[in-house]
DNA sequence: TAAGAGCACGTGTTTACATCA
DNA sequence: AGTGATGTAAACACGTGCTCT
C-alpha cells in the first residue's frame, strides 16, 4: 500500500512520490510536507537496518543465523522500491526524535568484535558488569542458569515483596559524575558480551526454551502469582539508550544487555517489544492528529472551491454567451500530471473552442 | 515444491504497581 | 492513614511471516 499526500506550494500535488527522485521529495518537503506509507518499516527500522548493513561491512565474523536473517531482511527490503518514509513535517516529534546516524567512528555497535577479544587479552581486564542485587523473587530457571554461567550474583529466592531491584550501578552509571559516555558504557557491555560468549552456547537454547512459553512461569514454579518487577530508572535509561541505537536486538545483543543489567533475556526482549509498540503508538497518534488537520484543511479548501465554482457558474449564466472574456479552466497535463491553467477564447463566430493556450510549462 | 519446525516480531490483553484525589 | 480510580509498564498469549531443512 502506498499513499502519497502533498500540500503546500508544491507544483505537483497528489502524485505518488517518485521513489527515485530524492531531490524532488526533498523539494516537496521544503515546500510543504510530504508523506508516504509503505510496508511496515518506519524510519527507525530503516535506520537500524542501515546500521546493521554497515555493521556487516565492518564485522564479517558474525555469521550466526539471526544475523543472516537480518541480512536477508535488509537485502530483501532493498530490492523493491524502498518504503517511503513517513515524514510529517513540520511536527512529527517521534520521527524527529530518531537519532541521526552517528559518525562512522561510533556508528556500528560492535558487540562481538574481534578487536574486543584481543583487547581483553592484552589488557587482562576483568569483565565489568553491573552489580545488581535482585531483591524480589525473580528466581527462575533462567536466572539460575545465568547465575551459574556468570557467577556474578548469588541466587536470592527470598520473596521480600519488594517490587524492584536494588542496584548498584556505580560501575557504569557513575557516568554522570565521571563523564563516561553511553559509548563508554557500551564498551562495558561489549566486554560482558565476550565473557558471555563462553557460556551462551549452552545457555541460549535452554533459556529460549524456557522463556518462550515452553518454560515454567513463576506461578508454575513457586506456586505464587508472578511478581511484576519494575525496572529501575537506571535500567530503563540504559535500555532506552540501547533502543536509540537499535530498535531491535539480535540474540547476542539481548544476552549482553540482560547480562549487563542482570535481567533475564526474556525481560530485555519484552522490554524492546513493548518499547517498539509504544513508539508505534505514539507515531500513530501523531499521524492521526496530523491527518485530521490535513482533512480539515482539505475540507476547508474544498468548501472554498465549491463556493468559487458556484460563483463562477452564476457569473456564467448572468453573462452573455459571446462574452469576450476568456474562460479559465484547469486541465491536467497527461505527461507530467501537473495542473495547468488554460484559457480559451469564446467567440460568437466559432462555437468550437480554439486551441487552448496553456500557461503550463514543462 | 510442499510441509513442518523454529524463530522473531507485532498486536492485543492481563495484571502488578504507582500515583492521585 | 486508608481507599478507590486511573495510568503505566512488565509480562503474556496468540497470530503471522520468514527461513531453513
Amino acid at each position: 500500500m502506498e499513499l502519497a499526500l502533498s500540500l503546500g506550494d508544491t507544483p505537483k500535488p497528489f502524485s505518488l512520490l517518485d521513489h527515485h527522485s530524492r531531490s524532488q521529495q526533498q523539494k516537496m518537503k521544503d515546500l510543504g510536507f510530504c508523506m508516504g506509507l509503505g510496508g511496515s518499516k518506519n524510519l527507525e527500522d530503516l535506520h537500524f537496518m542501515n546500521t546493521m548493513r554497515e555493521k556487516d561491512d565492518d564485522d564479517d565474523d558474525d555469521d550466526d543465523a539471526h544475523q543472516k536473517t537480518e541480512d536477508k531482511k535488509s537485502s530483501s527490503s532493498s530490492d523493491p522500491p524502498p518504503p517511503l518514509q513517513l515524514d510529517l513535517l513540520p511536527f512529527s516529534p517521534v520521527l524527529r526524535s530518531v537519532p541521526p546516524p552517528p559518525p562512522p567512528s561510533q556508528r556500528s555497535f560492535p558487540w562481538l568484535s574481534k578487536n574486543l577479544i584481543a583487547e581483553m587479552g592484552s589488557q587482562n581486564k576483568p569483565v565489568q558488569v553491573l552489580d545488581v542485587k535482585p531483591m524480589a523473587g525473580v528466581s527462575d530457571h533462567q536466572d539460575n542458569m545465568e547465575e551459574t554461567a556468570g557467577g556474578e550474583s548469588s541466587p536470592n529466592n527470598s520473596n521480600s515483596g519488594t517490587s524492584s531491584f536494588q542496584m548498584d550501578f556505580s560501575s557504569i552509571f557513575k557516568s554522570s559524575n565521571s563523564g563516561r559516555s553511553f559509548h563508554s558504557r557500551k564498551r562495558d557491555l561489549e566486554l560482558a558480551t565476550v565473557n558471555l560468549e563462553l557460556v551462551e552456547a549452552t545457555t541460549e537454547s535452554d533459556q529460549r526454551a524456557s522463556s518462550r512459553g515452553g518454560g515454567m512461569s513463576d506461578e508454575d514454579e513457586n506456586g505464587l502469582t508472578r511478581k511484576k518487577l519494575r525496572l529501575t530508572k537506571e535500567q530503563s535509561a540504559f535500555l532506552e539508550d540501547s533502543f536509540k541505537e537499535h530498535s531491535t536486538l539480535n540474540p547476542k545483543q539481548k544476552q549482553a544487555l540482560a547480562k549487563q543489567l542482570n535481567l533475564r533475556p526474556r525481560q530485555v526482549e519484552v522490554w524492546f517489544q513493548n518499547r517498539r509498540a509504544r513508539t508505534k503508538l505514539k507515531q500513530t497518534e501523531v499521524d492521526c492528529e496530523y491527518l485530521k488537520r490535513c482533512c480539515e484543511t482539505l475540507t476547508e479548501e474544498n468548501r472554498r472551491l465549491q463556493k468559487e465554482l458556484q460563483e463562477l457558474r452564476a457569473l456564467k449564466t448572468s453573462q452573455p454567451f459571446y462574452m469576450q472574456r476568456p474562460a479559465t479552466t484547469l486541465t491536467m497535463c497527461p505527461s507530467c500530471e501537473r495542473v495547468a491553467t488554460t484559457t480559451t477564447t469564446a467567440t460568437t463566430t466559432t462555437p468550437r473552442p480554439q486551441q487552448p493556450t496553456s500557461s503550463h510549462r514543462h
